[in-house]
DNA sequence: TGTACATCAGTGAACGCGCGTTCACTGATGTAC
DNA sequence: TGTACATCAGTGAACGCGCGTTCACTGATGTAC
């Protein structure tokens, strides 16, 4: 599974061995610390620093990962033409976020103020794309607060689940929270 | 203001004035510690332990103090009796959040397995509360779904502005874009 | 093609840090007679 | 009311931990002539 490119250097390529191996730690609920991932790939606990300034940039290189990932997921649901595939787009989101926690933590779970940080850079994006979903779903409605609205609601079933705040026995269970949470807000009717 | 019921002991209320340091430091976005609380209070790293089992117990009991806080701050805003009563409600919830972000964080960003956590029971009491109210307010609908979906939607919103994910400038701007996420999502007219 | 040199990926020892928690203690307070 | 004692809130030294990061290094690889 190991992709090397050209067994150039010492290692061969630690830079992605350290990206695969720090991803598998955080997939599977281990603490992360640049020592650790340098420890399970069988490195000094300093070589990392020849690929990553500091731990942050290990950091932001995973989430980054998480974002493509992210994307490819929600693109495999399929960009929503109707509205209850707006449930679908949303289950994929909190799919995501429940099979790797520890990555979408890492993707959101930071202040990240820096207008530049590839983190907000993704999170813009998925914005956007919701806003021309929305836009062409509901021509009568304001598509940005549409496109908040979906986001947040898909953001805050899928880390009251993470906490445990929502509890559920299966994976099954979520997903009908999820579609039923949808449906049930977007079949209001206002009365006056 | 540190209400010092009868100076019994030796410090008088060294419980109460651990929680309100912590509570403080927390507000202050200050890193958090049992060492550092102690510090903080003029008292040596092992006298919490004369009230807190361990770190863990001061942990939960600042969040439940948080949990009474919020309820107070959301039963301020109103029970909704209307559907735009509903915004006023996310906007305290939100606001909240952006106020006492390390509290929030101490409160929801936890496993808390255990069902006898009050952190569990808090939210249970919650979500209860919200479907009482959408019961009330929308007869026809499904209100534990619609509970679930108001308050997912209020705490992505929280979240996401919290971790820098929604940008905005102030106070104003957040609320606005609470209230715009609510009534769109909320006046959605169905095609089929 | 062969040799001398430069590069730079990875090493290993060491630093200072703050943490949670233990332990035996001390000394102020409360209580029994 | 006064004294002897028990309680137990707070002390202070010490533990082991893993962390991020620095530094001078070494030795394999790539390159220029």
């Amino acid at each position: 599974m190991t992709a090397a490119p050209k067994a150039s250097y010492h290692h061969g390529d630690l830079r992605a061995t350290l990206l695969a191996t720090a991803m598998q730690m955080l997939e599977e609920g281990e603490p992360f610390s640049l020592r650790a991932v340098a420890r399970r790939a069988g490195v000094s606990p300093t070589a990392p620093y020849r690929h990553f300034v500091d731990r942050d940039a290990l950091e932001s290189a995973l989430a980054v990962e998480g974002f493509r990932d992210l994307k490819v997921d929600l693109l495999t649901a399929g960009i929503p033409t109707s509205a209850s595939g707006i449930g679908d787009f949303a289950v994929a989101y909190v799919k995501f976020a429940l099979r790797r926690p520890a990555v979408f933590q890492l993707m959101f779970g930071n202040r990240c103020d820096d207008t530049n940080d590839q983190r907000v850079q993704a999170t813009t994006e998925l914005h956007d794309v919701l806003a021309l979903v929305m836009a062409q779903l509901f021509p009568t409605a304001d598509p940005v607060a549409l496109a908040t609205a979906g986001w947040s609601l898909a953001h805050g079933l899928a880390f009251l689940h993470l906490d445990g705040k929502l509890p559920a026995n299966d994976l099954e269970e979520v997903e009908a929270r999820v579609r039923a949470a949808f449906s049930a807000i977007l079949a209001v009717q206002l009365d006056a």
